[in-house]
DNA sequence: TTCCTACGATTTTTT
DNA sequence: ATCGTAGGAA
């Protein structure tokens, strides 16, 4: 055991401090870079070594699985503990735990599933389809988003208010939404984080339980939390215990889903918390990028306040260029890679960030013309991509027959000759007795109903699978399922299908690891369900990674937002335009440019020795050419920190590129910034939110607010700057 | 039932 | 440009 003088050694005064914090709660605002992860573990490893309270006594919540697993993983390396059965994960994981072991309490079955956004859109429309909601004037993603923000904000359908018909529609989606999936015994993301809210208020035994065990609750990255996530944590958190939470109000960049900054103050009010400690001096960057990045984050309002600073020297100026064109700011990325390459830094040790991933397609060719490897995150997560979701659907009907977005995923795939007119008949049915479609189904079977052959095959197929699965092994259900369902036999015959054969076998290999690994996790009976429906969540719960790991020897492309929590030797920032980086969407948006301005923050503090930012005169966006001007980030930088790599715009001809002209000088072109606030003789005042046209015929698109959004011609709409 | 075409949208993303 | 979806034709 290691001592406890160990387990403090080498923190500053103010980790120290924040990692020793009495029994009270705290607000620990830690810059990047300053330590974060490593404060919240030894925190933890501290309480239990002084034996102020046990492994079982505290719980710690992230966002992501992987935050939770690196937190456990450390913690292990400092103590000899064994993390299983600690509650330690993230909000949802731990809602649906707590929902898990409380299941009746909370109103759900036992085996209830968890709907992904793909599964909660299409059990939207579902319901949508049913009310005969006009899906043009009601879209489903729009409908999605309205209820996943009233439960986000601990709302239920019957407390929303509703000022017109519109809203009063959508009210009514809502509820008929709840209601089906009550029935269906499902649970979307939202759903459990609001149904363990609920639990814990409705029924006082239950709550007393989980505030007495939890003395200690420790949150990470406590600036994304939404509304019902804070108010979790305080009726958790009780009148007695701790909160412990970390958090950085200028890393907050998920506004635009729910985050709210604004539970740092509250939190401060709510639990009377005296000091924050402030986490600032940072271990990764050398002091020009700090700089730099505190000269940025400087223009906004309503921070907490803080500055990082470093011991290290100035280190590298910040590398500006400015390309003409898309094509010349990937060429040029491609060179520099190159050359740090020469230099011994690992591909793996080198990110290019963009702000959206439009932009990774242009960066992919020139690398790959170039044969660097590199790695993209985003896109499908294991867990999402269709023939996975095939095959899990089938093990959820075995699991829950009643789940009907599983059964109407794959009732009719592979294709068995059930139409839309069976289906619709089936979905009749169900209407008429209230039940489900599996019911409906064995129902019509039952009765010997003639013209319905497929459905015959398909109910006789998932209960052959359910007789089936007593007595094997999770990884042979897996199995067991492909092979009888004919999907792995469908993708087979598909010539495009290998790598869906090749996904599907990885399925199996997923459900026996998980069997393996689970064999371990059984300590808490309560809350032991099945093994397949764990399976199950934990398909739903972690979809793969998108983040960045052990990266191979690749160079790495990611979004600014997936880049959050990592860092590298050096960092290219791509397409620091107006309109593009800040994003033109931002400017629609209260408080949107503050967000923007907060990314570029995340994005410039993720380099350790070398930074790159570049920008381009003209690039292709939805196929249409589309000029640019620096970014007002880059202004925002001091001179002094940054070198340009080519001379200033002014009368630049570029070399490279002869059969194309330069854009007209910026200065002439782009009398307004996006984000310039303007004044029209009609339209009144408003923001400059786009540029449209060419350089010689250009056009501005300006959001006036309440007369509305006017695209006018620059030359004759006689702007004039506020 | 399957395949093709036309249309629309297109910031960021975890669970 | 390009991708996914929805709706119609074979």
């Amino acid at each position: 055991m290691q001592s406890e003088i160990d387990l403090l050694q080498g923190l500053n005064d103010k980790q120290l401090q924040a990692v020793t914090l009495p029994h009270i709660s705290a607000l620990i605002l830690a810059g990047a870079g300053s330590g974060k992860t490593r404060v919240l573990t030894t925190r933890i490893a501290w309480l239990i070594q002084t034996s102020q309270t046990s492994p079982m006594g505290l719980m710690a919540v992230t966002f992501t699985n992987k935050a939770a697993k690196e937190m456990l993983t450390r913690l292990t390396s400092m103590l000899p503990i064994n993390t299983r059965g600690m509650w330690a994960g993230t909000f949802h994981g731990l809602c649906n735990r707590m929902l898990r072991a409380h299941y009746r309490e909370a109103g759900l079955p036992s085996t209830f599933q968890i709907l992904d956004t793909a599964d909660q859109l299409s059990a939207i429309k579902r319901v949508m389809k049913v009310m005969n909601v006009d899906d043009e004037k009601y879209p489903p993603k729009q409908a999605m988003g309205y209820i996943n923000g009233c439960k986000e904000e601990g709302l239920r359908a019957d407390a929303v208010d509703a000022y017109d018909g519109h809203s009063q529609k959508l009210r009514e989606i809502y509820a008929a939404y709840d209601q089906q999936c009550n029935r269906d015994g499902v649970a979307d993301f939202a759903e459990l984080l609001l149904r363990c809210y609920e639990l814990l208020q409705r029924e006082p035994h239950i709550r007393a339980h989980y505030q007495q065990r939890f003395q200690y609750i420790l949150v990470d990255e406590f600036q994304d939390t939404n509304r019902l996530q804070y108010l979790w944590l305080k009726l958790l958190g009780g009148a007695h215990n701790s909160i412990f939470a970390v958090g950085d109000d200028d890393q907050s960049i998920y506004a635009f889903r729910g985050a709210r900054v604004g539970n740092m103050s509250d939190f401060q009010r709510d639990f009377k918390v005296e000091n924050i400690v402030k986490l600032e001096e940072n271990y990764r960057s050398h002091s020009n990028i700090l700089d730099a990045a505190n000269a940025i984050i400087t223009n906004n309002t309503n921070r907490l306040g803080k500055n990082l600073w470093t011991s290290a020297g100035k280190g590298e100026p910040i590398r500006i260029y400015e390309a003409y064109n898309d094509t010349d700011e990937s060429q040029f990325i491609v060179d520099e890679v190159n050359m740090l390459q020469n230099e011994g830094v690992p591909l793996s040790d080198i990110a290019l960030l963009y702000r959206s991933n439009a932009q990774s397609r242009i960066l992919e060719h020139s690398l790959f013309s170039a044969n660097i490897p590199y790695r993209v995150y985003g896109g499908l997560r294991f867990f999402e991509r269709a023939e996975v979701k095939h095959a899990l659907a089938y093990i959820r009907l075995i699991a829950n027959a009643n789940d009907d977005t599983a059964l109407l995923r794959i009732i009719n795939f592979p294709p068995r000759g059930i139409g839309a007119r069976g289906l619709e008949q089936l979905q009749e049915g169900a209407r008429q007795n209230d039940c489900s479609l599996w019911q409906a189904a064995t129902n019509k079977v039952g009765e010997g109903m003639l013209g319905s052959k497929g459905l015959e095959g398909f109910v006789g197929l998932i209960r052959h699978m359910i007789d089936q699965t007593y007595g094997i092994t999770l990884g042979e259900v897996a199995e067991m399922v492909i092979n009888l369902s004919g999907l792995m036999a469908h993708y087979q015959n598909d010539k495009e299908g290998e790598d869906r054969v090749e996904n599907l076998q990885e399925l199996v290999t997923a459900a026996v690891a998980f069997s393996k690994q689970d064999l371990g996790n059984h300590h808490n009976m309560e809350e032991d369900a099945d093994l397949m429906t764990q399976f199950l969540n934990h398909a739903s719960l972690e979809a793969g990674d998108h983040q960045a790991d052990v990266g191979h020897e690749a160079l790495q492309l990611m979004t600014v937002h997936a880049a959050k929590g990592l860092e590298f030797h050096s960092v290219f920032i791509g397409g620091v335009e107006e309109g593009l980086f800040p994003h033109e969407q931002a400017a629609y948006e209260n408080g949107g440019l503050e967000e923007e301005r907060r990314l570029m923050y995340v994005a410039v503090t993720r380099a350790r020795q070398r930074l790159y930012l570049s920008y381009a005169q003209s690039r292709m966006l939805h196929g249409q050419v589309r000029y640019g001007i620096a970014s007002r980030f880059i202004d925002e930088i001091p001179e002094d920190l940054t070198k340009r790599l080519n001379s200033k715009p002014a009368a630049k001809t570029y070399a490279t590129g002869g059969q194309y002209t330069p854009a007209k000088s910026t200065q002439s072109s782009y009398p307004f910034k996006i984000g310039q606030g303007v004044r029209h003789g009609k339209f009144g005042e408003g923001v400059i939110v786009s540029y449209e046209g060419n350089a010689s015929d250009l056009a501005v698109k300006v959001n006036f607010g309440s007369a509305g959004l006017k695209t006018l011609m620059l030359e004759y709409a006689k702007l004039e700057k506020i």
